[in-house]
DNA sequence: CCTTCGAGAGAACCATCGTTCTCCTCCAAT
DNA sequence: ATTGGAGGAGAACGATGGTTCTCTCGAAGG
């Protein structure tokens, strides 16, 4: 088996795992029994444990943003970008083995001991914090607006994946178009300048 | 040492080590060396680690939503109280070891694996909706904000542990003071029924 | 055909951890 | 004073898990 093969294998075997079941509890035999990559390869391609969740993290940053930022650019004009997002997080939770954000479950458990999670938590959430304000800035919204949405939409993750009711996407997407209502009345767009 | 008073000191000891380091990180062994208390005595009280785990989210949920209260019921008017939240929420956050909120940390580490940690989680996160609820009820404002809020208030938990910044309680209070002003446009007070 | 090297299966190794057991001590009741 | 039982210290046990090692096989190159 190709060596990149073997990686994505792994990687998805990974991601299934750690994201469902956490990562202390799964171990690096799951892993080779879920993608059927031998141990000794494993090793060979990720070195340690710690550097497999490292590598699993990093992939799912990527597409998830990647995800996000396809669904939101479809949008053409600014505010509805804004709203876009909640609508986005509204079909995520919808998709079967949703179980709230990997990167807030994966701090949880580990963030207090794992820098390598800590350090990619925040990494994602700053990331994420950095689009928002991206999405308001275009919209000529205060910087104050993006950080409210970021509040709404942790909030959604936490709350959608302890209760399992991808609804609550819906409930902030209502909370976020008011948030957007009141900050245009605070600063009302351009024709007004 | 008198039975309530071992109970007390192993609860203690549990919930600073599982509160800052997670569930699976802390031994047995590590309790047994914080609270002082023997491991024979430790499962003669407590029956099972899943037991102690059990009784120290229980102990923590009935301060916390005490704490809370306390600081709530001292806010005279109803919409006072409702911001009031946001502040004790501020208050938590500057306490020293502060490290997100418990329910959400051991639902993202074992959510999916303990049934006990997964009722547990359910039921504080229940309870503090249903106490919102009562909040905007007793405001005349609707249910619906007191969803909003929840998501706000989680929202901040998640992010003020991961950054550690615990002003975020404060944006969290301006978008809540903000949803509360749409929510009584949208509602007026008594005088107009 | 032979050699060599990478890879797989799975045992082995070592540490950790939940839980129990042993042995010893101490104190209270007789 | 004796005894009995509760409790402490810590070893022991069994399971698990991260990591490495051994043995074997098969394929590629001479």
């Amino acid at each position: 088996m190709d060596r990149e093969v073997a990686q994505g294998r792994v990687l998805d075997a990974a991601e299934e795992l750690f994201y469902s079941r956490g990562i202390q509890t799964v171990g690096m035999d799951d892993i080779r029994g879920l993608s059927g990559v031998s141990l000794k390869r494993l090793y060979q391609l990720f070195g340690t444990k710690d550097q497999l969740v490292d590598a699993y993290l990093e992939r799912r940053d990527l597409r998830w943003r990647q995800r996000l930022a396809d669904h939101v650019e479809a949008c053409g004009d600014p505010e509805g970008r804004i709203i876009a997002v909640f609508d986005w997080l509204g079909q995520w939770f919808n998709e079967p083995g949703f179980r709230g954000c990997a990167w807030i479950n994966s701090y949880g458990e580990l963030g207090t001991t794992s820098t390598t999670i800590a350090t990619q938590a925040r990494r994602h959430k700053q990331a994420f914090r950095r689009y928002l304000e991206k999405l308001t800035t275009d919209a000529h919204l205060p910087h104050d607006l993006a950080e409210h949405l970021l509040l709404l939409a942790e909030g959604a993750m936490v709350t959608a994946g302890i209760f399992g009711t991808p609804g609550t996407a819906a409930q902030a997407r209502a909370a976020a178009g008011l948030l957007l209502e009141s900050a245009k009345q605070a600063r009302p767009p351009l024709p007004a300048r």
